[in-house]
DNA sequence: AATTCATTTTCTGTATACAGAAAATATCAG
DNA sequence: CTGATATTTTCTGTATACAGAAAATGAATT
C-alpha cells in the first residue's frame, strides 16, 4: 500500500528518493504524535506498511537516528527518542540561545528585504486563533528571523533544531492564551530588530523561546500523556 | 583487506558495528586530509578498499552526509563537502557562539569537579610545542569546557560541531605562534570562569574561537591548497 | 567535420537472500 | 513446582542480485 507515500515531492532532492519520502513520512508521524516518544519502530512493520523493502526504511531510520529523532535500542530495535523533563528544558534553553543569536545578528545585519519578509510573516499571524494555523504561521515567522541573521550556517543549524523541537512546540501552543502572548512577544522582537537593538532582540527571543515556570509544567504534562498513549500502542 | 579497519573498538556501541567503524575510519581520513574537501568517495571503491560490501559503506556515507561532512552530488556520487571561505567564516562564527554559550553557562554553574577537570586540561597544554600534540590536548580542554556548561543537550551539539570543524582547526594550529596565543587565551578564559564572570568568559571564548583577519586568510589559503591536492587525486 | 542518434556501460537505489546472535519458549531434571 | 538447559524463533546486519536511468562512447548522416 504505497498510497501512504506522498506523491513525487519535488522539493526532496535528497539522496534516494524513496528513502527521502519515507523519512518525511515517518518524521511527520512523529511530529503529529502518531508515533509518540518511546514508541517502537519495527523495520519490517514499516516496510510492509509503506509497501517497500527494508533497505529504504533502514536508510530513513538511520538518518532519523543521526539527527536524534529516534534511537537504536540495544536489542529492541528503533524507538522514538524519549525526552525527560530535564532534556526538554535543556533543549529549549539551547533553542532559545540559537534564536537569540539569530535575533542579535538580524538586528545588526538584516537587509531591507529580509526585514520586510519578517514583518510580513509577523502580520500574517495577527488575529489567528486556531492553534494549528498559528503553529504554521509562527514557524514561517521564525524561519524569516533565522534568514535575517545572514549566516547560512546558523540558519541551517537553527532550522534543524526547529525540526527537532517541532513536536513540543506544537503542544505548547495549546496552553491557554499562549497564542496571544506569543504574538505580543513577536511584536516586541520585531521592534527591537528594526531599532537595531541587538541585545534587546536577543534577550526577548531568549525569553520567548525558553519555556519556564507554569508553561514548562504544562508542557511536561502534555508530553507525559502523549508518551503514555505511545506505550499503550506498542502493546 | 579488512586490516584497514580498527579493531573491535568497544566505544562504538552504535547501530551496525561495521558501519560504525567504517564511519570512524572514513571520518578520520577526511579529518587528516587524506580525503580533502571536494574529493569523491566512490561506494564500490570504498567497499573494495575496506573489504566489505556496499551496504555498510552506504550506511556510513548516509550518516556522514546527515552530519554534513560529505554531500551527495546529483549524478556524481558522494564528495567531501567543499567549504567556501564564506562558509568557513560562518562556521567559525557559529562555533564561537556555541563555545561562548558554554563558557557563559560554565561561569555560572560549573561544579567544583568540572572546574578541576577544566583546570587540569588547561595545565596539560602548558609548554606543548608539537601542533599535533597540542591539537589533541586542546580538544580535551574544550570538551572539558563544554561539560562544565551542565547542559547535556548543548554538550552534544557542541561536540558535533567540534567534529565538523576538526579538519580546519587542525590546519589553524599550524599558523605561526598560534599555539602560544591559544594557550594564553585559555588562561584568560579559565580565569573568567573561575571568577564567575559569565559575560567575560563568553566574550573571550568568542574571540578565541572565531577566526579573523590574518588568521582567517591563512586558514583559507591552507584549505585551498588542501582542496587542490584533493582534486588532483581524484584524477 | 560536426551533430545527432543509437548503443553500451556504469552507477545508483531497491529488493531479496543469508548468517549469526540474542531472546523467547519449551523440555527435562531435581 | 522451580530452575536450568536445549531448541526454536525472531531479529539485525551484511552481502548480493537486479532494474532503471543517466552518462559515455561510437557510428552514421548531413
Amino acid at each position: 500500500m504505497d498510497s501512504l507515500l506522498s506523491p513525487p515531492s519535488p522539493n526532496s532532492s535528497s539522496p534516494s528518493p524513496l528513502a527521502g519520502q519515507l523519512l518525511e513520512a515517518i518524521e511527520e508521524r512523529i511530529v503529529t504524535g502518531e508515533y509518540p516518544p518511546g514508541a517502537r519502530l519495527d523495520e519490517v512493520e514499516l516496510a510492509e506498511a509503506f509497501g517497500v523493502s527494508r533497505t529504504p526504511i533502514r536508510e530513513a531510520l538511520i538518518r532519523l537516528a543521526t539527527i536524534h529523532m529516534i534511537e537504536k535500542m540495544p536489542r529492541k530495535g528503533w524507538a522514538v527518542s524519549p525526552v525527560s523533563p530535564r532534556r526538554l528544558c535543556e533543549m529549549f534553553e539551547f533553542m532559545g540561545e540559537l534564536e537569540a543569536l539569530c535575533g542579535r545578528l538580524a538586528a545588526r545585519r538584516a537587509t531591507p528585504f529580509q526585514l520586510q519578509k519578517l514583518l510580513a510573516a509577523h502580520e500574517a499571524c495577527r488575529g489567528v486563533k486556531d492553534p494549528d494555523d498559528y503553529y504554521r504561521l509562527n514557524e514561517v515567522f521564525h524561519v524569516a528571523l533565522y534568514e535575517a541573521s545572514g549566516n547560512e550556517f546558523l540558519i541551517e543549524q537553527t532550522l534543524e533544531m526547529q525540526r527537532r523541537a517541532r513536536p513540543y512546540r506544537r503542544l505548547q501552543l495549546r496552553v491557554p492564551a499562549r497564542i496571544d502572548n506569543s504574538f505580543a512577544e513577536h511584536e516586541e522582537i520585531v521592534a527591537a530588530i528594526r531599532a537595531n537593538d541587538a541585545e534587546g532582540a536577543a534577550e526577548k527571543l531568549r525569553q520567548h523561546v525558553t519555556v519556564q515556570g507554569e508553561r514548562f509544567a504544562h508542557l511536561v504534562k502534555s508530553v507525559e500523556k502523549w508518551r503514555a498513549a505511545g506505550i499503550d500502542r506498542r502493546s
